[in-house]
RNA sequence: GCGCCGAUGGUCUAGCGGCUAUGACUGGGGCCUUCCAAGCCCUAAACCCGGGUUCGAAUCCCGGUUGGCGCACCA
């Protein structure tokens, strides 16, 4: 039997012991002890995470139309009081002195005070203890409340100056330049902004290394659409495309349905078609930077986990080895809810003038005061007496005579001085408040998922000519080639300067094609080649004495590692076809 | 934040109060080498931090940091 490292690491240990080595990911501040929630991509983490953040551009931005925009990363309270983080995101908390159960303190006296969010901390610390509150686990004494806040606090300027948070996620931008985006899109829903950089959260205890940090990447678009338009004109797209749906029922069933797009619409069981294409889209990405297809499901939120004002709401999910089924996209559909916070909070209105396909004709009673008679009967009044005779209700005019109250006098005003008439007005739009769609990326843990799912080790039997008979284990990340950091190395078969130096001049060429490409001359060349292997590099080229004779060059394939001989003349051409173009390998030259 | 368990070169590891700290792999330099971690020579590299106990601590004790797991938290 053969012990690999499979029977004493699991995959997360494997994954994170090969990128640490590698230089994927480092802890952040190692020099100094480190500290838990950071971590840094090295250079070639930095680079894939570029790769990924790329495709995502490509589709949201460039496909979809979403332009990206660039807020700061510290936000002033205003933004994040409207936004609900200063209030929700920092609650009262109290531990049993006895089980040390942490509670929230404004839940505990629930039966005490309807409304307990307003009090202090010093307030609840008095009720809890004027009430004797027991801890409800175990009937011990509570401690002092303390506050735990999970946004960074900072402050702008010196001194006593502003208030301000690290932003705990990138989407308050977009909703805080609505105004300046709708005039960039020309006042036309539907429209979306797109954001990818850091946010920032205080986590009590981050665990799960890269699946949950207290720095980290999202990539978010907030789409804007008209409330009563939620469906989708490029829907067809989808609408055959399955999807593994693990819905609110299903839930409850415990298992997840695989079902096209068009039938969950139809079916009812995502809201609407506009959410449905968001969906499918995360799908469409998810898949394109390499998570495997059967380790992705979408799980509805139950009603109760919610937030309030979202309609409906789906996470993608990505199943991994040790932590299980992990959270990497929320998608949701967050009605008018931030543009009404927010529209509150600076007093200016916050929507956008919705022109009707069809003007629309109204009826309305419309009450026109006859100011050539009612000037010379009120006098200096006649103003006034006319804008309180707008303001009455229809029933006002089918008496005798019809009664306002100006100033406090009472006044008798009467009919022959009012015309009143039902009249019909055009109509051609309103102004709405759009609702919001929102697909939320957890960059950092897309990139752990797709190292999880592109980590394979595979069995080489030993080879009995050799006299081991050792079989060995070859260690690849299958990277989708789209997203791998180094595309292609170059490596002379021997360390000769007759083969260094054509090697040379093949990666200097193909560096100026924009390829990121590695050079390596050190050890053997089938140690060069399970190094490449080891980070995922999807091709290598070898120089060797053929070469030299008729100007062709190896080309190793990373999967199967099987070569083929391809002239240096169209080295940068084939290469292109078979990174980019989806080209069988062994069209693409001599096979060996 | 609480509880339990751990921490030795880049990685894995030996060590059980008496070292100049073990070994392998990896890395670097060289020799050799005509395609999949071969061989030979040379070389670099570690006891998480701080206190204590002791003649003497990688080893025992305490505190911290950090990692894993469980509880809580995850708007």
């Amino acid at each position: 039997m053969i012990i690999t490292v499979d029977d004493i690491m699991d995959r997360y240990e494997q994954v994170i012991e090969l990128a640490k080595r590698r230089g994927f990911l480092w802890n952040s501040f190692e020099l100094y002890g480190g500290t838990a929630g950071f971590y840094d991509y090295g250079p070639l983490g930095s680079t894939l995470k570029r790769g990924i953040e790329q495709i995502w551009r490509e589709i949201y931005v460039i496909q979809e139309g979403f332009m990206e925009i660039e807020c700061p990363t510290i936000g002033i309270e205003e933004v994040f009081v409207a936004s609900g983080h200063v209030g929700g995101f920092s609650d009262p908390l109290c531990e049993c002195e006895q089980c040390k159960e942490a509670f929230r303190a404004d839940h505990l006296i629930k039966h005490i005070m309807e409304e307990a969010d307003g009090l202090s901390n010093e307030e609840l610390d008095r009720i809890i203890e004027q009430n004797g509150v027991k801890c409800p686990e175990c009937g011990g004494n509570i401690g002092n409340i303390y506050e735990f806040n999970l946004m960074f606090k900072t402050q702008i300027g010196p001194g006593s100056g502003r208030k301000g948070y690290l932003r705990p996620e990138t989407a308050q931008g977009m909703f805080v330049d609505f105004l300046k985006l709708a005039r960039y899109y020309r006042d036309k829903l539907p429209f979306g902004a797109t954001q990818i950089g850091k946010s920032y959260r205080n986590e009590i205890s981050p665990r799960q290394g890269v699946i949950r940090l207290r720095e980290f990447t999202q990539a978010e678009a907030e789409i804007f659409i008209d409330p009563m338009v939620k469906s989708h004109p490029n829907i067809q797209r989808f609408e055959n495309t399955s999807l593994n749906l693990y819905s609110d029922t299903a839930q409850e069933m415990g298992r997840s349905q695989i079902m096209t797009i068009r039938e969950a619409v139809d079916k009812g069981i995502i809201a609407h078609e506009f959410l449905a294409y968001q969906v499918a889209l995360v799908d469409h990405f998810l898949q394109r930077v390499g998570i495997t297809a059967d380790k992705l499901r979408f799980r509805q939120h139950r009603k109760d986990e919610m937030a309030h004002y979202a309609i409906d709401c789906w996470d993608a999910e990505v199943l991994t080895d040790r932590f299980g089924w992990v959270e990497v996209v929320g998608i949701a559909d967050r009605t008018d809810y931030d543009l009404s916070a927010h529209a509150k909070m600076s007093k200016t209105e916050l929507s956008i003038y919705s022109e009707y396909e069809q003007p629309r004709m109204v009826e309305k009673f419309v009450i026109k005061p006859n100011m050539g008679k009612m000037g010379p009967m009120f006098k200096d009044k006649a103003k006034v007496v006319a804008e309180a005779l707008k303001a009455l209700p229809q029933e006002a005019f089918e008496k005798e005579e019809i009664k306002v109250s100006v100033d406090g006098e009472d006044l008798t005003v009467p009919r022959e001085l009012v015309e009143f008439v039902q009249e019909t007005f055009k109509v051609s739009g309103e102004n709405i408040v759009p609702h919001v769609i929102e697909p939320s990326f957890g960059i950092d843990r897309i990139l752990y998922s797709v190292l999880e799912h592109a980590y394979d080790e595979e069995i080489i039997p030993a080879k009995a000519s050799e006299g081991n008979n050792e079989d060995e284990t070859r260690i690849v990340l299958r990277f989708r080639k789209e997203v791998s950091p180094i595309k292609v190395a170059v490596l002379p078969l021997l360390t000769r300067k007759e083969l260094i130096e054509p090697a040379k001049e093949i990666v200097a060429r193909l560096k100026d094609k924009g390829l990121m490409v590695s050079y390596d001359d050190s050890g053997t060349i089938g140690r060069r080649y399970r190094r490449n292997d080891e980070i995922g590099t999807p091709y290598c080229i070898t120089v060797d004495y053929d070469t030299l004779e008729d100007n062709t060059v190896t080309v190793r394939d990373r999967d199967n590692m099987q070569q083929v001989r391809v002239s240096i003349d169209a080295i940068d051409d084939v290469l292109h076809e078979l990174l980019y173009k989806g080209k069988e390998f062994e069209t693409v030259g001599k096979p060996l």
